[in-house]
Order: C-alpha cells, then structure tokens, then sequence
DNA sequence: GCGACAG
DNA sequence: ATCTTGTCGC
C-alpha cells in the first residue's frame, strides 16, 4: 500500500521541531569523551557503526532502515541490522531527524538488548551534525537520544549560516591535494562548523564532515578518513548497501501504484496532526 | 517566475 | 532519497 508523504508539515508542527532541536541542543557534547579519540592510531577503537535509511522507488514512506558494525581498523562487518519501516513525516530540509531518526533509534535499541557487546564505539551518521540551521542536526540528535558519540557525514554542502556552494567554495575544493586534506567551514557567526573533506585521492567532491556527539571536530575529520576505502566512509556505505539489498529482497522490483491511495496529504492546519510527532518527551 | 534544497 | 547502463579510465 504506497502512500506518498508530500506536501509541507502545518507550520505548527515545524514550530514544534524547532523547540525540540533547541532544547536537546542544550546536551550537546562537542569535545572528546573517549581515550581512544585522542590517540593517534585511535589505539582501543574496535567497533565503528553506520546507519542510513534507503527508499522504495516510487514510495516515500517505504524505506529500510539499516544499522552496521563494523571492526576497527579492519572495516570488516561484524553486526547488520535490515528493519522495514513505514515513515510519517515527510523530508523537510533542516528536519531531517524527524523523518528518519525515530527508526535509527529503534535499532540502536535493537541492537542494545540482543548483542550489546557488539554496541559501536561511535556511528557515523549520513547527514550533518553542528553544521545545521538549529546548531542541531540529525547526528546530534541521535547522539543525544542514544548517548552514543555520533559524527554527522553528509555528501553535499547544506548552506546555512552564510556558507554557500560558491565560485569561492569551489575554489577551496580544486585546491584540495591528497585524500586527508581539509578546509574549515566557517559561518558568518565566526564558529567553525565542520570542515571539507577529501576523503581520497581521486575524490573530486569532498564530505561534510561535523561533529554530533561526544567527539571533537579534529577527531572526527581523522576517523571518517580512516574509514574510508571509496568516498563514502565504509560503515556508511555498507549501511546503504545492505539497506538497498534488503529492499530488493522484500520487494522483488517495482510494484504498481496502489489505486485511489497514491497520494496522502497533510491534514489543514488546526485539525489534528496526522503523524507522529516523535518529539524526546514522547521517546523517553 | 526562479532559485534553493542534509536525506 | 530516487529516476538510470554502459562505459571510460586507473
């Protein structure tokens, strides 16, 4: 049954998310926590997570939700969660974690009671972390709520705070070298709030990398680098492959559209909400 | 009407 | 996010 989450939340429930993301951005922890982050060789790092949220084609609400642990440093899987979910929220940029998170902390939880030994020592989130419009974005938010150091890795330039994909922008890009190499993400506010990276030598388009939870900037950018075989680091990528193989081996190929329920549209403002809210209060 | 827009 | 196969190059 294919439902079609388009349209915009009532600006009662975006209301709603923003005092969410400002008041759990109060626990934001932006600074190392772990010996293992301040060692050169992250000497006592041995579990790296991934999670991501892959769609049916043609169904927006459909999606499989998928958390991996990997070893370190070897980036080989050791854990592989494949839920199929049913998202409400429709994606609004700036609240993504309303949209996804719900289901990522489902599976941490999972994770938690079934093989708690196998719980990571940090997750690598695809998409940003302080780099947000809110200070707040979908790797905070899953830090918080899992208490879990957490850094967010997104694939394209979300442009808030003064940062814009300009000529300038570009610039600092071709200039990059080797794989490793860096330039700080400066918002007119003067704070850095992530850095470009070059995730390997052949790599024309760099990751945004921020922090999210429980782990410093310099931390963050020196880990998602090591963890990168392709562009994509490698626990993310395996999250998105198997979360896609997981799709293709539930549903077997596209499915027609489901007459008379191809599109399901936001209910008029003042009438009552028509999706989970998924705010903390109601998680915890 | 046009550009912007994490996933 | 997804729509999309093969193909050029290291």
């Amino acid at each position: 049954m294919a439902r079609e989450a388009v349209g915009r939340p009532p600006e009662e429930t975006l209301s709603l998310w923003k005092r969410e993301q400002a008041l759990l951005r109060a626990r934001v922890v932006t600074r190392d926590t772990e010996a293992w982050q301040r060692d050169p060789g992250f000497s006592g790092l041995r579990r790296v997570g991934g999670v991501d949220v892959s769609f049916v084609k043609g169904d927006s609400v459909s999606a499989c939700a998928s958390l991996v642990v990997l070893s370190y440093p070897e980036l080989e899987v050791v854990y592989e969660d494949c839920h199929m979910v049913s998202l409400t929220a429709p994606y609004v940029s700036g609240f993504l974690a309303f949209r996804e998170l719900p289901f990522l902390v489902d599976a941490v939880q999972r994770l938690r009671e079934e093989e708690p030994q196998l719980m990571p020592q940090v997750l690598l989130v695809d998409g940003n972390g302080v780099l947000h419009h809110q200070g707040f974005g979908v790797a905070c938010h899953l830090g918080v709520l899992t208490g879990l150091p957490c850094i967010g890795v997104a694939k394209k330039l979300l442009q808030v705070d003064g940062l814009e994909n300009n000529a300038r922008h570009k610039e600092k890009i071709r200039l990059l070298q080797a794989g490793g190499d860096t330039f700080p993400l400066m918002g007119d506010s003067g704070a850095i709030l992530g850095m470009a990276l070059k995730s390997h030598d052949h790599s024309t388009k760099p990751l945004y990398v921020s922090v999210g939870h429980k782990v410093s900037l310099e931390a963050a950018v020196r880990l998602t680098r090591s963890c990168c075989r392709f562009r994509i680091p490698e626990p993310v990528r395996q999250a998105d492959i198997r979360s896609r193989d997981y799709i293709r081996r539930t549903l077997g190929g596209p499915r027609p559209p489901a007459p008379g329920q191809e599109r399901q549209e936001w209910a008029p403002p003042g009438s009552p909400r028509a999706f989970p809210l998924w705010l903390s209060t109601e998680l915890l």
